[in-house]
DNA sequence: CGGCATCCGGGAAGATACTG
DNA sequence: CAGTATCTTCCCGGATGCCG
């Protein structure tokens, strides 16, 4: 038995798993190929179109174009267009939608321990910052304070850390301690695969500005968890 | 630039993300149809080919013997051949299987609030147990000790709730202070529905064996979170 | 340029039948 | 019971083109 089209707001994929569990029912809602990943890119805040193709590549415009339909329709995001003048069309998460950033940490969390992960692939500044908040660890940042700047591709972000806490967003950088010049992989060097910041420096992938000591700190707050053992 | 096929233990689908996203590769892992579905399957140990068949109405054969190539391909679950005589090869889940579980739990939470969630399809065995699992609410559970014990389609499911906490696991009933017997979707009924138990039973569509009094608290102990208004 | 429609090739998923 | 074989359907990805 199919479900057929709904006459309401909502749509849903031709196939369903037909399964009451919450788990398949999300899999019916944003199962489908690029559908997580299309949020992943939103979690910052709204995109356009040609954002959203430049952080997926790979995608088609084609298949971007079904995904924002699809979740559109199941009210995981809108589209709005901008007030005049510029009145361009952007798309951005409903508040439900930015509820589905758990999935994307419980997938992150989970695949990292892969041996066949590979983070030397390209890396988007969305997913950086939003790797951040995932792997973040409170007891390694006790006590410590800062505002750290970066400045990825074009677009600003700033991560405030404090009482324990992270948060990360799209915004311009103001009062920051230290700013990272660069690329989001080259960042993700720093972090997550160890690499010396002089080191970044000198290959010319990365400029870091402001206070060493901080930055220097910042680098050692997100612990990845152990590979499994093969 | 694709992957190639690795000449190791490991195999990717053909098509692959290419990101260094944590969730991106997840989606590489797990993301293809049925797979999440299948795991969750056997959240609560090993299980058959046929008795997977039967949990996941509407998986085809070869898909499902594709999901468990991958998935042992990924090391996320192992064939096992039980000692003789019945010789009878299972699957299980690796240790790092398990660990998806928190993927589950955030895909089903997430999608419980989606207007567009239907309670009354079927249900399985197992993904009332983890919903239970899931859903938990430790102050409502709060001084309450029980151990309840359920015979949904021929299997005997026990779960324990004391301290806050639930445990939930495929076990034979024992010393338990309240029994259902019945399916998957009439316990889900009395449990996110609210029907009454009286009215399941007097339907015929649950037994409840045992203290009522425990029965009754247990089938609140576990809210769903509120719909998106639409 | 942004967004969407259309066509096509390849491959994954679904249904059914068949085999050790 | 545990899959395999075959066939069909449909989704995905790429390319092209239209239109504001």
């Amino acid at each position: 038995m199919k479900l057929e089209k709904t006459t309401n707001a909502y749509s849903l994929p031709g196939r369903s798993y037909d399964d009451a569990c919450g788990a398949a029912h999300a899999l019916d809602l944003v199962g489908e190929r690029w559908a997580l990943l299309v949020m992943r890119e939103l979690m910052l805040g709204p995109l356009r179109f040609s954002d959203l193709r430049a952080a997926l590549p790979g995608i088609s415009a084609n298949v971007l174009t079904q995904r924002l339909e699809g979740l559109e329709g199941i009210g995981a995001l809108v589209r709005r267009r901008l007030p005049p003048p510029g009145a361009v069309q952007v798309y951005e998460l409903t508040p439900w939608g930015y509820e589905a950033e758990p999935i994307l940490q419980a997938l992150g969390r989970w695949a990292t321990r892969s041996p066949m992960h590979d983070p030397t692939l390209p890396l988007s500044p969305v997913s950086l910052m939003l790797s951040f908040r995932t792997m973040f660890d409170p007891v390694r940042a006790d006590g410590f304070e800062a505002r750290i700047g970066f400045r990825l591709g074009g677009e600003d972000y700033m991560v405030r850390i404090g009482k324990g806490r992270i948060e990360a967003a799209r915004a311009p950088i103001e009062n920051a301690d230290a700013v990272f010049t660069g690329t989001a992989p080259a960042v993700a060097g720093a972090v997550y695969a160890g690499v010396p910041l002089a080191v970044l420096e000198a290959d010319g992938a990365l400029e870091v500005d402001g206070y060493r000591t901080i930055a220097n700190r910042f680098v050692t707050l997100f612990p990845l968890p152990p590979k499994i053992q093969t």
